[in-house]
DNA sequence: AGCCAGTACCA
DNA sequence: TGGTAC
DNA sequence: GGCT
């Protein structure tokens, strides 16, 4: 276990199951020394319910046997930093994603259009939700030297132990990276520029790594990626601990309403700012608005629901429905629950699916029936997108797509599913792709590409050709199993939780 | 100056 | 083809 | 925004 700390912002720490924290005298420690409490789930999910914060008590996770302090009660906090998930990542408020923070607007000086100055780059890139950070299952350790390995091959180190790129709990450096984060963030997000959210995540993850507490920016000259832009800013942020653009930015009304637009799950960067210039400004402003497309109306419709992360107890029979039922159709399929869930965190987005069939052959067709069982049986409500490749996609690899929402019976949530059908000589690439994470499988791509391959969710190809026309082959390099592939790779195995890049 | 992963679905 | 998503 |  690392040495847990928590920053002042953070004031509740949410656990998923309770046995969570039964067996962590540390949390106990935790909630007895600082201001924070630890709560079940259900404290946070009932407060954006009831639109207040519910008292504490009924939730705790912890008693004490002396009496419980009164220090943080309702009244006296307004606004929660929440973490949801299990320990370890609960405990840093910054980085990445994870801030459930809907901020109230508060109207402030006009400030030009300092945001859409910036806007209309370039750039794709996943999408800002809430964030995937919880601790893992117990690990015993293993995976010392390998790192070294991976700085050979990849030019850097997985995360050593636990997620690194998380909020580091351990980083001496937040200072600094909270504000990088910060900027990753919002390329990332509203300024819709992806490959500059590259370098802010690069550089912020790098100067986390540090073992020592960076205090001038010259103990940074030889650290690669940061460069002079970057470098003036990091001086800057020494000096007067803060960033004026990005002060700037987050003044300005613009950038939050974007942002609030954005958290609904099929508005991106171009319709938020389109509703935004259309008048809109809150999501019952949006409802009100019927050119939206069906996924940000079920984004909408949903909202609060998507918002949620799916504790692992619940992803587990998540994965027991819909794996039965493949079965139960197909005795013999290949099937299980991938992406955050196989990666071992504590909490998911959504739940991923990825499914084949070792005949060879009984794949196709297999997806239409299995959403129509399931759907049957009332567990996939709507769907978001479905078509059975059928003409579209150039190459069509005979790979079904599913993507919906779904809910267990008696359960509080929909669920956001996404599933996979592949067939048996394309399962192990698609099952290295929807495992994730994201910046994994771009690391192992661009590695592809400097071994002249291109690697996708289907195959391996070589790249063929010179000159003018290189391209990539047709034909597959076959592999049987994830192993395989990393191994063409030159790449030493990672199990799944050491995918979390 | 071009790349920064590579692909699918929908309107 | 542009927008969004995985 | 940095690298080649
Ligand atoms: O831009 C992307 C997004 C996703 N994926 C792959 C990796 C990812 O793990 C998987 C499933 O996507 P999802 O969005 O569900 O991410 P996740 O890793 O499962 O996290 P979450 O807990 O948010 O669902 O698809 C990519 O390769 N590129
Ligand atoms: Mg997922």
């Amino acid at each position: 276990m690392p040495t847990l700390s928590l920053e002042p912002p953070v004031t509740h720490v949410l656990a998923s199951g309770p046995d969570r924290l039964r067996s962590s005298a540390k949390a106990e420690d935790l909630e007895r020394h600082s201001c924070v409490m630890f709560l079940r789930y259900e404290w946070i999910e009932d407060s954006l319910k009831e639109g207040k914060l519910m008292p504490p008590d009924p939730y705790r996770l912890i008693v004490h046997n002396t009496s419980i302090e009164k220090s943080l009660t309702s009244s006296t906090t307004t606004t929660a930093t929440v973490a949801v998930g299990c320990l370890q990542m609960l405990i840093a408020p910054i980085a990445g994603p994870q801030k459930l923070n809907h901020k109230g607007k508060e109207e402030s000086g006009a400030l030009g259009e300092v945001v859409s100055s910036m806007i209309g780059k370039e750039g794709k890139q996943k999408k800002g939700r809430g964030g995937e950070s919880d601790s893992e299952e117990e690990r015993t350790k293993e995976e010392d030297c390998r790192g070294d390995i991976l700085t050979r091959y990849l030019g850097t180190t997985a995360p050593a132990a636990a997620d690194a790129l998380e909020p580091c709990s351990t980083s001496l450096n937040t200072h600094i990276t909270r504000i990088l984060w910060e900027l990753h963030d919002l390329y990332e997000g509203v300024l819709d520029d992806g490959n500059r959210a590259l370098i802010y995540r690069k550089v912020a993850s790098e100067i986390d790594k540090l073992s020592y507490k960076v205090t001038s920016a010259s103990q940074l000259d030889k650290m690669e990626g940061i460069g002079q832009s970057t470098r003036v800013k990091i001086k800057e942020i020494l000096r007067t601990g803060k960033l004026e653009m990005l002060e700037v930015l987050l003044a300005n009304p613009k950038v939050s309403v974007l942002q609030l637009f954005m958290s609904v799950w099929g508005i991106g960067p171009k319709t938020a700012t389109e509703m935004y210039n259309r008048g809109y400004r809150t999501l019952e402003d949006l409802k009100r608005e019927s050119s939206l497309e069906r996924m940000p109306r079920l984004g909408l419709k949903y909202y609060a629901d998507i918002l949620q992360r799916i504790p692992r107890v619940e992803a587990v029979e998540l994965e027991k429905v819909v794996v039965g039922v493949a079965k139960e159709l197909y005795p013999g399929v290949l099937a299980q629950a991938t992406g955050s869930f196989r990666r071992g965190k504590a909490s998911c987005g959504d739940i991923d699916f990825v499914i084949s069939h070792p005949d060879g052959n009984s794949h196709r067709g297999l997806l239409a029936k299995l959403v129509a069982r399931l759907t049957d049986i009332q567990f996939i409500s709507d769907g978001l997108q479905d078509r059975s490749r059928g003409p579209q996609a150039p190459g069509h690899y005979e790979v079904d797509t599913y993507m919906g929402l779904c809910k267990l019976q008696g359960a509080r949530h929909y669920r956001r599913i996404d599933i996979k059908v592949y067939p048996i000589r394309a399962h192990p690439f698609g099952l290295l792709h929807f495992t994730g994470n994201d910046i994994f499988n771009r690391r192992i791509r661009e590695l592809a590409k400097k071994k002249g391959y291109k690697l996708n969710d289907h195959g391996l190809f070589p790249t063929v050709g010179e000159g003018q026309n290189i391209r990539s082959g047709t034909e597959s390099i076959p592999c049987a199993t994830e192993r395989e592939i990393l191994e063409k790779l030159g790449m030493p195995y990672l199990e799944p939780h050491e995918r979390n890049w």
